[in-house]
RNA sequence: GCCCAGAUGGCGGAAUUGGUAGACGCAACAGACUCAAAAUCUGUCGUUCGCAAGGAUGUGCAGGUUCGAUUCCUGUUCUGGGCACCA
């Protein structure tokens, strides 16, 4: 009876599903466990070995934290709107829907085959209207409530309103700004518009104007890497930067929350940092500074925001962003047209052609701004270097301390002043913080980290700035001109944004015909007037236009882990009760791709509800480990074709040359000659690889150019490779035969492919299908070997070759149990202390390992186990069941089998984890490795009790190490208990 | 340019707290079983000197701390990832 596998693993997966044995409780009187995996987007190149490596490992853990006593929670769905599935429409006319539904079956029939222990009744899909209508429902949420600075949380928006009725919004101190502060008399006053352009300025998802990159011949926005050189990069259409009404979602009002809730989480060091960096925090002061005398700008005032108070002395010019509206405010008569030039020619450039050419341009407005603390004078220049949108749009530029304001001073030839001494060598910007102040009036003198704060306490009492703090990011746009995404619950009329009663969710997605972009900049849906502006709208609203964008892929992805422990609640968007038990997620799995997007939007969103009452904590993921990325590996065969006349002869023939032939190009010279290819073979040039004087060319390129051969790199699917062997047949089969009549240059007989490492896909035949795996070696094979290619979170290319050892090691494992000849040969011997030893060392090392996500070593812990079980000759019931309760999180299907084959009555998933006992790994004595002055010579085997002088009297008298002592005396003998003995000479 | 992570045999990797470097597996080589093959089993396997015993050397590179360094410190090179005019 041997292991066959194919049957083991079927039996099994039917009996799970049939028996739901995943099914998750939302009670128990066990403690939770949440096990999640950032779930997938339903692509239609179905799944390759690289998805799955964080799913085992939260399998493994899921199974491991059941066996030791958890209600466990692991549900598996569907990121199933977003752009691919729309392009593909696109293309083909299939309607999204159609096409998700299926790539979701090909997806589940993978994912099953794997043997993973989800709950796929709790499984959820984005693009579900009974999951998108909660996902609108958090959208009206969000659009009902804003940030309150002074409890710096999410509140009701009818508390603003509330409060501007009574009270108005009045400064705490100082006078009141128009347009930004008023009455209650005046809020009452204001028009409806008025008041919700107000409002609009303070709700969590909010509608406003943004510069966007749009294409008037494609009719649509475009991303910014979609902008080359100003054109579009499809077509070469003309690109203009637009303001667009869009939505966003005010994220930046939890930066600061987002940013300490870091310190709760056990995210990596790198992920957290990501995460900072992107929130990006800076403290400072804002400074403001009067600009001069001179018409038309005087009196006017220019804030700037800078890290650095403390080199206020060093300012020798200020730069506002071309887009600052003081800049056609103070602009000079004599420099008008410059700077209309000036601003014309920033308009036109792209966010790419600013980046990438990184040249100094600038222009002088004319006006001068007065330092608050001596007067001086100060030219104010406009440059694109300086960002509208951050800060105040305007800055101070102190060139010897920063290196931008050089180059800009030096590049307009700006005096510069010093205040940092011999810090500073005139050739470039020194940043230092250490420098004694000079030339700086009252901080003379002092060090410029102590100046920082004595300015500011200055520009505060003088009543010229604040200090400020700063964040880097920006609200996140959340309309998308798609149709595959969620409708956003809102009609416009009168130029007023009102959110759909919740009854009227889900607002269903229309179906259409077309997946053409709308007029005027909007999105496909603009298409269907009848859904646009509809007829049956509430009385109020009658006359109304619905909004036409939809909502971007984040917004499902941002709340799914609650809808998981509530999927089927028509009622709310999770029973309070059922997020109150399960709680966080207490383990996430997922690639760092989403290190900025995903997380933090889901981090937030959870704030916002948590704020809300409406769940009881305010960060979604607890731990997060990130899997690396598996990449492909590809291999290449080299084809000579030769070019003439015409074409028939190019492709006709073909030749290919194994690798390390590929710079002995007289093989093709007496092929072309037998082929009679080629008017004069010794002239023919060719174009080859690794001969430095000729190229190759890219796959499939064809030179124009006749009478040359070119030896071309072709990708060939990997799995007609073996190591670097390519498989003759199969290729001569390959492609319907398009190589049927190749013939092959090879070395020792065989073929030999190129190999290099990139990502994983389809089009460069370097994927590996699970399914093939499973079918050929089983899915606990492929799950073992896929642990044990290395740590989780490490990338890696894939490399199917050792996953024999694996299978090896399972067919080992069944030999414990059962005898192709004998058959049956476990028994129910009581198991002697050698055997107990090698158990219990294998329950704690994968205890440990398990633990640690140190799946890798874990594998390498049960194949030593089961080495030693066999060269013991232990087939003992009692030391192999407890191995295979150890096992079953890693190969459960086998496990389970054999588990039942040992007569046990109850379930191997719910047998609880052995308990290690420390008493079977006691020693008596120990082989210590003696070395001298560091270098090891010798073993001695000592007893454990021995104490330092026993040890030295015994160690000294060996004669070994008597023979490296060469008659000297030992100066020092270091001991170390139950590690080393160290002599010193 | 800035920030982060990493570099160990022919290959993937192990060494968890400064204590026997190379666990486990792949590949390779030799052998057993077999008419043969598959499967399985046994042995060798960093480099180098040596018949051997036994040496020397070895964790990207150059230093340092230490009785002892893959592990800690300084510098440096390379690779991968993230950010990129953020004042």
């Amino acid at each position: 009876m041997d292991y066959q596998f194919k049957d083991i693993e079927q039996k099994w997966q039917q009996f799970w599903a049939d028996n739901q044995t995943f099914k998750a409780e939302d009670k128990s009187t066990k403690p939770k466990y949440y096990v999640l995996d950032m779930f997938p987007y339903p692509s239609g190149a179905g799944l390759h070995v690289g998805h799955p490596l964080g799913y085992i490992a939260s399998d493994i853990f899921a199974r491991y934290k059941r066996l030791k006593g958890f209600n466990v929670l692991h549900p598996m769905g569907f990121d199933s709107f977003g752009l691919p599935a729309e392009q593909y429409a696109l293309e083909t006319g299939q309607h999204p829907a159609d096409t998700t539904e299926k790539n979701i079956a090909t997806f589940k029939s993978q994912l099953n085959k794997i043997g993973f222990c989800y709950d796929w009744d709790r499984e959820v899909r984005t693009s579900d209207p009974q999951y998108y209508k909660w996902t609108q429902w958090i959208f009206l949420q969000l659009f009902n409530s804003y940030f309150c600075n002074t409890e710096k949380k999410a509140l009701p928006i009818s508390r603003l309103i509330n409060k501007y009725e009574t009270k108005g919004a009045m400064p705490k101190t100082g006078d009141p700004i128009p347009g930004k502060h008023f009455t209650a008399e005046q809020w009452n006053a204001y028009s409806k518009n008025e008041q919700e352009d107000i409002l609009m300025k303070r709700r969590l998802v909010f509608s406003a104007y943004g510069e966007v990159n749009w294409c008037e011949a494609l009719g649509t926005v475009l991303a910014n890497d979609e902008v080359v050189n100003g054109v579009s990069e499809r077509g070469g259409h003309p690109v203009v930067k637009k303001k667009l009404r869009q939505w966003y979602l005010r994220i930046t009002a939890y930066a600061n929350r987002l940013l300490d809730g870091l310190n709760t989480v056990e995210f990596s060091e790198s992920m957290k940092e990501m995460q900072s960096n992107w929130i990006g925090k800076s403290s400072g002061a804002e400074i403001e500074f009067e600009v001069g005398s001179q018409e038309p700008g005087a009196g006017s005032r220019l804030r700037v925001y800078t890290t650095r108070p403390d080199t206020i002395f060093g300012v020798d010019f200020m730069v506002i962003a071309p887009e600052h509206e003081l800049v056609n405010k103070i602009k000079t008569p004599e420099q008008t047209k410059a700077i209309d030039d000036y601003v014309a020619y920033v308009k036109s450039r792209s966010e790419r052609e600013r980046m990438a050419e990184k040249k100094i341009t600038g222009c002088f407005t004319g006006a001068y701004a007065l330092n608050p603390f001596n007067g001086r004078e100060i030219p104010i220049w406009t440059s694109e270097y300086v960002l509208a949108g951050y800060g105040t749009g305007a800055i101070m530029a102190v060139p010897c301390g920063d290196e931008r304001d050089h180059k800009f001073a030096q590049h307009f030839n700006i005096p510069i002043t010093n205040i940092i001494g011999s810090h500073y060598s005139g050739e470039e910007a020194n940043a230092t913080k250490d420098a004694i102040l000079e030339n700086s009036d009252f901080i003379n003198g002092m060090v410029m980290k102590d100046a920082v704060d004595v300015v500011i306490n200055k520009i505060e009492t003088m009543g010229i700035g604040i200090r400020k703090v700063n964040y880097r990011m920006r609200d996140a746009a959340f309309s998308r001109q798609r149709y595959w995404g969620e409708p956003i619950p809102i009609v416009w009329k009168d130029e007023i944004a009102y959110p759909l009663d919740e009854k009227e969710l889900p607002l269903v997605l229309p179906h259409v015909d077309t997946y053409k972009p709308g007029p005027d900049a909007q999105g496909p849906l603009a298409n269907i007037p009848e859904w646009a502006k509809p007829t049956e709208l509430p009385p109020a609203l009658t006359g109304g236009r619905r909004e036409t964008s939809t909502m971007p892929g984040y917004a499902g992805s941002s709340w799914y882990f609650l809808r998981y422990m509530d999927p089927h609640n028509d009622a709310t968007f999770c029973d309070r009760k059922l997020s109150d038990y399960w709680n966080q997620v207490d383990l996430y799995i997922g690639g760092t791709e989403h290190a900025v997007g995903h997380l933090l939007y889901s981090r937030m969103w959870t704030k916002v509800l948590y704020d809300l009452n409406l769940i009881g904590f305010d960060e979604p993921y607890r731990k997060l480990v990130n899997q690396g990325m598996i990449q492909g590996s590809s291999r290449f065969v080299y084809r000579v074709t030769h070019h003439l006349e015409n074409e028939t002869q190019k492709t006709k023939a073909h030749l290919f040359i194994s690798f390390n032939k590929l710079n002995e190009t007289d093989f093709i010279k007496d092929w072309l000659a037998q082929k009679n290819i080629g008017t004069d073979q010794s002239s023919v040039q060719i174009i080859s690889k690794n001969n430095p004087e000729l190229k190759i060319e890219d796959s499939g390129k064809v030179t124009d150019e006749l009478d040359i051969a070119v030896i071309s790199k072709l990708h060939v699917d990997v799995n007609m490779v073996d190591g670097v062997e390519l498989n003759i047949d199969e290729f001569k089969k390959w492609k319907n035969g398009e190589f049927a009549d190749a013939e092959f240059i090879l070395e020792d007989g065989k073929y030999i492919c190129g190999v290099e490492v990139e990502k994983m896909s389809k089009s460069k035949y370097n994927t590996v299908n699970p399914d093939d795996l499973c079918n050929k070696y089983g899915a606990d094979t492929f799950r073992m070997y896929e642990m044990f290619l290395g740590p989780v979170e490490a990338s890696k290319p894939w490399d199917t070759k050792g996953i024999e050892g694996v299978h090896r090691f399972l067919k080992k494992l069944w030999r414990l149990f059962f005898d192709d000849i004998k058959g049956k040969v476990w028994n129910n011997d009581k198991a002697n202390d050698v055997e107990l030893k090698v158990l219990h060392r294998t329950i704690k090392k994968i205890e440990e390992d398990t633990e640690r996500f140190s799946f890798n070593t874990a594998v390498s812990t049960f194949m030593i186990c089961v080495n030693d079980l066999a060269d013991l000759k232990c087939n003992k019931k009692e030391v192999l069941e407890k191995l295979l309760i150890l096992l079953t999180p890693y190969a459960p299907h086998i496990a389970a089998e054999l588990w039942d084959q040992l007569d046990n009555k109850i379930s191997i998933l719910d047998a609880s984890f052995p308990v290690f006992d420390a008493k079977y790994l006691v020693e008596t004595s120990k082989e210590y490795p003696v070395s001298i002055n560091g270098k090891l010579r010798t073993n001695i085997s000592l007893a454990l009790d021995l104490d330092q002088k026993q040890v030295e009297e015994i160690v000294l008298q060996n004669d070994i190490v008597q023979k490296w002592l060469e008659g000297k005396a030992s100066k020092k003998i270091i001991y170390v208990k139950n590690k080393m003995i160290n002599v010193v000479v």
